[in-house]
DNA sequence: TATGAATGAGCGTTCATTCAT
DNA sequence: GATGAATGAACGCTCATTCAT
């Protein structure tokens, strides 16, 4: 306690960096588990082991927190999508690797996608932003892997690759968020269902031996 | 959809029949826009000309109030998609037709989704409730149309209908509420897009000449 | 219930003059169990059968029906005392009897002095008829009682008789409602020491040199 | 006397200690003039010249400021009547100085006995409070004072001491409160009472063949 | 700067009373 | 006259935010 020497660190026992920390993960934590509205800044502030009014000095008040967890999660989704998918010559591996990816996110980050998604659909600015970072950029991963197989002429010319990116995200995004999270279903079916839907939807838009319909 | 579609009940008249669904329609609105959290009785009860006490006495408090809503929509989703699904020797046909029913459902009832997803979200009753009635409800219809058509032959024996059943209710939940009413995507495309995706299951599913991956 | 010959009485399974008695009743029972201001007309009218409204229409509101109560004592409580205090030539038998009766006066109107008790240390309206009728009415038996005896020489000429009976008056009431009804002491060790503090009295206000009991 | 003898806090100022003193004291004035349920939190934070929210903080509600009033004069009752009682060779005085000093605390104190005795009749936790202070303690006292007399030989050894410190207890409860606080009786013919009622009972137990006074 | 005490607006709820039936 | 549905004022309490320390 009064052993640091730094005298920049003398209260508390983090520095301003670290508190920040402290506060985006406690109210990650009791967010997710109470809803943004029924979460206290009290019982955030007594996690982060910090005082409750610092939550405004440093986020301007509890929607500028909840705006800050939100800023934190854009990187990390980012970064971690892309390192999850590298180019592959089969579009079924490559696909599935993503939707693997994202029902594992979005188990670890459970907490974060209860609040954001809660939110979103309640508060049009918290809406925006989960879809840019949970619906656009994923549709985009998808949408970019497409083209590149329907290029190199393993996806049929007649596929609309916008609404088959859409599709895979939208289950992707169900199965990952509330067959996993919200209704607790069991995480193995649940990756046997996306995986088999994976499956499916490569062998429709496989360019192969059928007439149209 | 407005709450106030029925011509407002005079105050101080008895008519408990009326007054009830004034609330549910009334909060319908409300929580649909604010939240269940931040929507007050206050406001409810002024939407629907009722006194806030009333809240208490009919429904036992404001939870009692969602609940009711929760309820008076159970019977008619469930009655509502049956009667868009009627069978059909072309399982695209019948698949999409389940589909846009869905969409428009989403639609017109975006209010009360809006609160029942985001709270069900952290709510595990109200979760329940839109596991039963929102998600297995309908992969139940889903599940049913593709078995029907497996055992006439038109879908591959090796496809497992459980998944695919659960694939589709996936799209269109994700499309129906997130893209339409979330996210405020153009309803032509969101059509769109589901249309295309069920395309492109359909083909996937069906019976044909290529070889099993 | 059609049964029923009588044309005034239709519905309801009482007239009025039943009715108030069960108000008076049932109030008697919730005043006394939760207190005047915790107990609900709503649950008065239901343990009496009758409709809320009718506690407006026939006592004037809830307030009104407390002091119904208090006036449907009076009288009994009048008459009781009365007859429980014959003439006797022993002093310590009349008095003992007077306040035996008062111990199980106390207790059989236990709810009554509860609300009333309670009620009237807040409000001087209640006050001034707990005043009048568990203490003045009170005092004046014993204090006639007394005169009558020092009139007949067997109580020292000195005594103060007005204090004396104010004193007898309080212990009764003392140990009749706080620690009987309050405290919940044993009814038989009450009487008791209601009985020993008698004596004692007796014997400190007999005439002269009296050799011991 | 008067909740509001202490200069009022300046509004937020910091000090908790004073803050709390100033809400028992306030609580104790309103209670004891509207009575536990009909005051109301705001009047007292009023009167208390702090924010309604900090009953809350401090007390944790209404109720437990009420309690918190019962706690502060659970000492002070203690030490009083301890310090009002020295041991002395005439049982009379010794009596009457305890009877007095009763009479003046309920006089200084009749907020605090008006609530704490209404509520206790109708709460138990309450009226066990008072059982305890206001009648076990002060029964205990007088039960002292008397067995010490007894031992020395001035009290006839066949009276029941516990029955008339009883007794002594009750009529000096019943005229320290009810005559003058709830019934306001001239607190100089409450005192003669009280004093009358002790010569005669310290007469009733004096040892043997004794002369008249 | 960090703390946590203090604030006050506003919440859900209660309930005696009123009044349409 | 009796009913019970409807009212509305007022309650205790919560909590994000402010600010003295």
């Amino acid at each position: 306690m009064t052993a640091s020497d730094s005298p920049a660190i003398e209260r508390g026992k983090h520095d301003k960096q670290q508190r920040r920390q402290a506060f985006i993960d406690a109210a990650t934590h009791v967010f997710g588990e109470k809803g943004y509205e029924c979460a206290t800044t009290r019982e955030i502030a007594e996690l982060a082991s910090c005082s409750e009014g610092l939550i405004h000095r440093y986020f301007g008040g509890k929607r500028g927190l909840l705006l800050a967890i939100l800023e934190s999660k854009k990187q990390a989704a980012r970064e971690g999508i892309s390192a999850a998918a590298p180019e592959r010559d089969d579009l079924l591996e490559e696909i599935e690797r993503v939707m693997a990816w994202s029902l594992d996110y979005a188990w670890e980050n459970r907490d974060f996608l209860r609040v954001s998604v809660a939110q979103g659909i309640v508060d049009p600015e918290i809406g925006r932003f989960i879809g840019a970072v949970l619906n656009k950029q994923r549709v985009a991963i998808f949408r970019e892997k497409l083209l590149r197989h329907q290029r190199a002429g393993r996806i049929d010319q007649d596929v609309d690759i916008d609404a088959v990116a859409e599709g895979i995200a939208g289950v992707t995004f169900s199965a990952g968020f509330f067959l996993q999270v919200v209704f607790a279903r069991d995480r193995e079916e649940v990756r046997r269902i996306v995986s088999e839907v994976a499956k499916i939807i490569v062998r429709g838009i496989a360019c192969g031996v059928h007439g149209r319909q």
